[in-house]
This record gives structure tokens, C-alpha cells and sequence, in this order.
RNA sequence: GGGUAGUUACCAGAGUGGCCAAAUGGGGCAGACUGUAAAUCUGCUGGCUUACGCCUUCGGUGGUUCGAAUCCAUCACUACCCA
């Protein structure tokens, strides 16, 4: 995997680039859509090409290695053939679900101890374990294993929490380079900084990060709960130290706003579930504002779904319509929904790409964040 | 014509003397959702009120009672059964 950064802005720390691995580019600054168990949910292949325009998802070690496990994902030779999907694939390491398990989960030094949410059956997530698995999956770029604590966490925690994460990272990369690819292809290694709210964790960790000279670098423990200020801040602090030769990952981020305001601080990869599980729950993203379209309003209102839209549904079907379908509670409202969400979030990231690029991103980032931050 | 059961908030439906503005479900109206244990969860849903509280309600009317959605009488309507 390699990496071209192509333009900074001149007034923020924005920069637009390419990615290039062996299933093909991506152009940066880019938004990610998460397809957990393998699907991004509700989409097609075909819908995520043709409407959304996605470059690369992601797929999760957790509940991959659950289910389908990876005997299958070796038989199908790798989740790209499993899937179907040709481009790009980025893998979580299950570091989020220690995050999010808590209460079915133990960490300790050696690993991490937690009981499946599908069967209660007790199973271990090592460092070596999830660079097996993630060889398994075969994801072009696959993430450490690290512990993401939650954002209220006290410094004491946090700095306890940070060494572990450290280690565990040591020995993800031993693993890593003492194992080969299964399926022919390259995969990168990415190392996740930590550190919670607190800057000298952030800087210690994210010397630390930069110290392993990785193909990309991750921002990981942020929009666990702390304030929006609070994480720019961090991402400040933390893309000061991170090289900038390389590209910079915020994991799990965010709404809109947070994707602009994460760009201009020399953000380049971006992944959240909210486009798709806020459409599952009638919550649209527009280029005008926010929609809940289970909302009374929309009864009547026989205007396309987003006239501005990039996907052909946005301007195929009614406003009117969705309600009616969510009302309903058809299927079709969620995919409807997801579809439009992501092409949302894929078309956000494009312009903020070609706003870089024609130099004028600032002025534009400022115009966007007041208009995406608008409820309709 | 006779008999039986019933009539409760938008709908269904509990409640059979005070703890009832009235369970529960649905519907309705809003809100939340950030490396997906989420097609999920939360709140509100008689009126006025920030709240305390006050007012009006359980088919109609009239009673009994300190007190009635709950007991009595009567009328109306509904369903089923017998002629």
C-alpha cells in the first residue's frame, strides 16, 4: 500500500491524496461505509459502486471470527471473493467491541476474555489471535488490536489503558511480520493512538504510533462520549506528531460536521455507522440539513428525497413517499434510506476533495458545516 | 317477541366502592443513535400548568354512598342465541 498526498490547503491542515493497494486506489480524504459482518447493511455491491460511489468498506475481526468464522473466509478465499466486493477492504480488529462488550468481557495482559453475543460462548482475542484472523479475512488494511477506552475515563485509566494498548500493538506487529498474506495480496498494519482526553497521553501515544513507520496511522478513542470540541482538540494534538507522508485514519467519526471539521485537520480516512443505522432509524443527511422523515411533515411533501442528491433515489422517489415507507415499516424505507445516507457521505467527502485541490476548502467548509447542522 | 352478554381515552382492552386521569398492547407525536449485541432505544400521548396542583371524563339520565368507571333503577345502542 502506498500513499500520494497530492495538495494541503494553505490555510488549514486539509490535504487531499491517493491511497494505492492491490485492489485498486482510493482518493482521500475519503468516508469508509462499515459493513460489519461482512454487508454493508441493506446495500448491494452493486448499489454500493453505482450509487454511494464507496471506495473501500470495512468488515469486523469480531464478528467475522464469530460468524461466519474463518474456516469458511479461508474456503472462499478471503472476504473480497465471500462478499463479492473487488475494491478495497479495511478490517476492524474487535478493539471496539471490548469497548462496546463490556460486561460479557475481561482484559488482561495477556488478551482479552469475552463471552460471544450470538451463543455466550467464551472465546480469547490475543494480539496474535486478531493478526491470524485478520490474515483470515484478508482486508488490504487491517487495524491493531487495541483497548478503546470509554471517553470518561480518568487520566489514572487512561494511562494504564494506553501502555496495554502499546504492548498489544508491539506484538501485533511481530506477528504481523513473522506471518504472510494467505490470498497473494498486500495487507498494511495500522497502529491505533490512544490516550483518551489528555494531550500528553495523546502526544506520547501518537509518538509512539509514528515511531512504527506504518503504511497508515489510526485515531482511535474518540466520539466515545466526550465533547465534539474536546476530540478536535485531541486530533489537533495527536496530527501534529503523525506524519504527515502518511495517511491519518479517525476511527468511527462521525456526523457530517465531524468529517468536515476532522478534514481540516489533516484527517484522510473516515468510517461510522451512522449514516446507515441513522437511515435504518428515518435519520437522512442532506447537503441542506438533517431530515427525521418519520416526522408528520413529510406526509404531503411530494418534493424528491434530496434534490441535490447523488443517488438516482434521491431524486426517484418522494419525500412523501419514504414517510409513507417508514410508516409502513418496509424494507424498502431502510435501504432507501442507507443508500441515500452513504452517497451523502461519499458525494461530502468528494467535494471537500475537489474544494481542496481548487484551493478554496476553507471558506467552503465553513458554508457546509452551517448547512449540514441544520434540522429540516 | 323472548333471553344472554356487553357499551372504558384514537383503536383494542384491563379495571367491578376510595391506592383511577384509569393497567397493557397498538396507533399517534417527538427525541436519541459516532471503529454496528441497534430495521433499535427513550419520552410524551383528556384539558390548563414549568411544577405542585386544579378541572372534566369510563353509553344517557336519575339514584344509593362521606366517596361510583365500579352498586341500584331506567332508557338507548351493539353482538349472539331462541322464536
Amino acid at each position: 500500500m502506498t500513499f500520494e498526498l497530492q495538495h494541503t490547503d494553505s490555510k488549514t491542515n486539509a490535504r487531499a491524496g491517493v491511497i494505492t493497494t492491490d485492489h485498486g486506489k482510493i482518493e482521500t480524504p475519503i468516508f469508509m461505509p462499515v459493513g460489519t459482518v461482512g454487508s454493508v447493511k441493506g446495500l448491494t455491491v452493486r448499489d454500493l459502486k453505482e450509487e454511494v460511489k464507496a471506495q473501500i468498506i470495512l468488515g469486523n475481526t469480531y464478528h467475522l471470527y464469530l460468524r461466519p468464522g474463518t474456516e469458511i473466509l479461508e474456503k472462499a478465499g478471503g472476504l473480497h471473493k465471500f462478499n463479492g466486493w473487488d475494491r478495497p477492504i479495511l478490517t476492524d480488529s474487535g478493539g471496539f467491541q471490548v469497548f462496546s462488550l463490556t460486561g460479557i468481557r475481561k482484559l488482561t495482559e495477556e488478551g482479552c476474555t469475552f463471552s460471544s453475543h450470538l451463543d455466550g460462548s467464551k472465546h480469547m482475542f490475543t494480539p496474535e489471535r486478531v493478526m491470524d484472523i485478520e490474515r483470515s479475512i484478508g482486508a488490504d488494511i487491517i487495524m491493531a488490536l487495541d483497548e478503546c477506552p470509554p471517553g470518561t475515563s480518568d487520566y489514572a485509566y487512561a494511562k494504564k489503558s494506553l501502555g496495554l494498548t502499546h504492548r498489544w500493538l508491539d506484538r501485533c506487529f511481530k506477528r504481523f511480520n513473522e506471518t504472510e498474506p494467505l490470498y497473494g495480496y498486500n495487507q498494511s498494519l495500522f497502529p491505533i493512538v490512544q490516550g483518551c482526553t489528555f494531550k500528553d497521553l495523546r502526544r506520547e501515544s501518537a509518538e509512539f504510533i509514528a515511531s512504527k513507520n506504518a503504511d497508515g496511522n489510526a485515531i482511535g478513542g474518540l466520539a466515545v462520549g466526550e465533547p465534539a470540541e474536546v476530540m478536535y482538540e485531541m486530533i489537533e494534538v495527536v496530527n501534529e506528531i503523525l506524519p504527515k507522508e502518511k495517511p491519518r485514519y479517525l476511527m468511527g467519526v462521525g456526523t457530517p460536521a465531524n468529517l468536515l471539521e476532522g478534514i481540516e485537520r489533516g484527517i484522510d480516512m473516515f468510517d461510522c455507522v451512522m449514516p446507515t443505522r441513522n437511515g435504518r432509524n428515518a435519520c437522512l443527511f442532506t447537503s441542506e440539513g438533517i431530515m427525521n422523515m418519520r416526522n408528520r411533515k413529510w406526509a404531503d411533501d411530494f418534493s424528491p428525497i434530496d434534490p441535490n442528491g447523488t443517488a438516482s433515489v434521491d431524486l426517484f422517489y418522494t419525500k412523501a413517499y419514504l414517510h409513507h415507507l417508514f410508516k409502513a415499516q418496509e424494507l424498502l424505507a431502510l435501504e432507501i434510506a442507507s443508500i441515500h445516507n452513504l452517497a451523502f457521505y461519499l458525494w461530502l467527502v468528494g467535494e471537500a476533495r475537489k474544494h481542496i485541490i481548487a484551493g478554496d476548502f476553507s471558506s467552503w467548509k465553513e458554508m457546509m458545516v452551517r448547512r449540514v447542522t441544520n434540522r429540516l
